[in-house]
DNA sequence: CGCTAGGTTGAATACGCTCAAAGATCGTGG
DNA sequence: CCACGATCTTTGAGCGTATTCAACCTAGCG
């Protein structure tokens, strides 16, 4: 790990951007959520830095690059349970639960935001609205995660793959990781296995159906979502993340414009 | 719906009884807490009284009785997230989510305390320490619900089964809902199949199984577990609610006393 | 008594797994 | 610049878990 001292406008901080994107902040706001980034380390890719069963005291937000949350089992299989992206707060719980019951690594190189849990204090007496933010951050990656766990159940491996592409892309264009419809994915095949709950060799005939049906191209962690429409049909996708102008309404239509624009 | 008012001292209600046993509280945290429980609504068995996609404006505390929360799929069959015992807080988020993307119905005859999600900002202003204890709460939800989540990417339906059966019983163990190793569970085998994401009738196999092999006995919704070494091994069950005796302990030795005894 | 909801069992099928082997791609060192 | 190893991807074949369809059983209740 390596320290670093970037000067970046406050907006550009991606976790600034995506809270701004999702109910405007004002400057007193920001100020205050800039404290949290004081701190800036660099991370290796495929580093592991956080201990399943390990005590940790650290909060860390992500600037740039991938990081996973997994769990090892018995069999030495792993599952991934989830992605940290750009803007994402690695163990938001920490403050609260002291302990890990899982393990982090960096999937590419890294560059985060680290803060003591106990700043989440001082966050919260400062600003209460922000804590009613970082609650609302809190219940988005849980509706997020009962949606994708609870495919597991029901979903075939074709529809949880689309799903997987389908919210990789939504939050990528939140902080603005996309282009058209593509994005940059540093994944290889056995990742998404662990993360869908597949086997590898599964995995790999369901991108291949998925590519002849022409509804993917992937190239070189390339990903290209070739037709979002038949995509959210088929993964019967559920957007997460309802922008300000969405609060009011409900209907399905809105829903799909969130991520088809 | 109908109103009652029980006069219960206030070690009584599940809640307390429940945060009690996770950490004491003060008398000032119970009198704010008490205040979340000024208004007790009854609601009959299998009634539904959160809409998916509705827009909810109350939080439900379970006094008595179970609840759970559910999605409908296209194919008609449903998915149950998890389940709602007594001292569990239903729509924890609907502060900051105020749409619903689950539905949730009662399963036997439910005694709920009702609040305004707003009631949760006074709260943490006038016990700040309560507001972690929340957050702590969401923070066992979450850890709880991505083991049983990913579970369902690698446990066989036998190992899920076990784990499910334990999860319940460790629930309501902290409520004293548990006799010896007996608890009630109302609940049908096609519950349990739509829980666990199994066909009812591969759910009725893996009962069997679990019967067979000397597990477990279920006779009239009581459910019996019979060896909990080997139903712990079978489902390598991971306790999630660590008492206040076993913060500064990691070993798994501890973790199974918790579950043991 | 018959209806209904829930539980149990059999048989055929399908989705996804394991084992196995062969291409691709990329970085590194000779 | 090519050779080599390592990692990732692709494909084939056989198998097993869980599914669907279907029937029958049981208990509770009007």
């Amino acid at each position: 790990m390596v320290e670093t001292n970037h000067h970046i406008p406050n907006e550009e901080w991606p976790l600034i951007k995506k809270f701004n994107l999702l109910q405007s902040l004002s400057h007193d706001e920001i100020d205050v959520l800039m404290k949290l980034h004081e701190q800036e380390i660099i991370i290796d890719a495929n580093k592991t830095f956080i201990y399943q069963k390990s005590v940790r005291r650290k909060c860390f937000i992500v600037n740039s690059g991938w990081a996973c949350r997994f769990l090892n089992h018995s069999n030495g299989a792993r599952q991934i349970i989830e992605y940290y992206l750009p803007g994402d707060i690695i163990s938001p719980f920490a403050l609260v639960m002291p302990k890990a019951n899982y393990s982090v690594s960096s999937i590419s190189c890294l560059h985060v935001s680290v803060f003591k849990p106990d700043a989440l204090i001082d966050l919260c007496t400062a600003q209460p609205k922000l804590a009613l933010r970082y609650l609302a951050m809190l219940g988005w990656q849980d509706a997020m995660f009962v949606d994708l766990a609870t495919g597991i159940g029901w979903r075939t491996a074709y529809q949880r793959t689309a799903y997987f592409l389908l919210n990789l892309f939504e939050r990528l264009k939140l902080v603005e990781k996309t282009v058209g419809n593509t994005f940059f994915a540093p994944l290889t095949q056995q990742m998404l296995a662990d993360t869908l709950g597949l086997s590898i060799v599964h995995m790999n005939r369901t991108i291949k159906k998925l590519r002849e049906d022409e509804l993917i191209k992937i190239e070189s962690n390339l990903v290209k979502l070739l037709d979002l429409v038949r995509l959210i049909q088929v993964a019967e996708y559920q957007s997460f993340y309802w922008r300000k102008t969405q609060q009011s309404s409900s209907t399905g239509r809105h829903q799909r414009d969130a991520i088809l624009h």
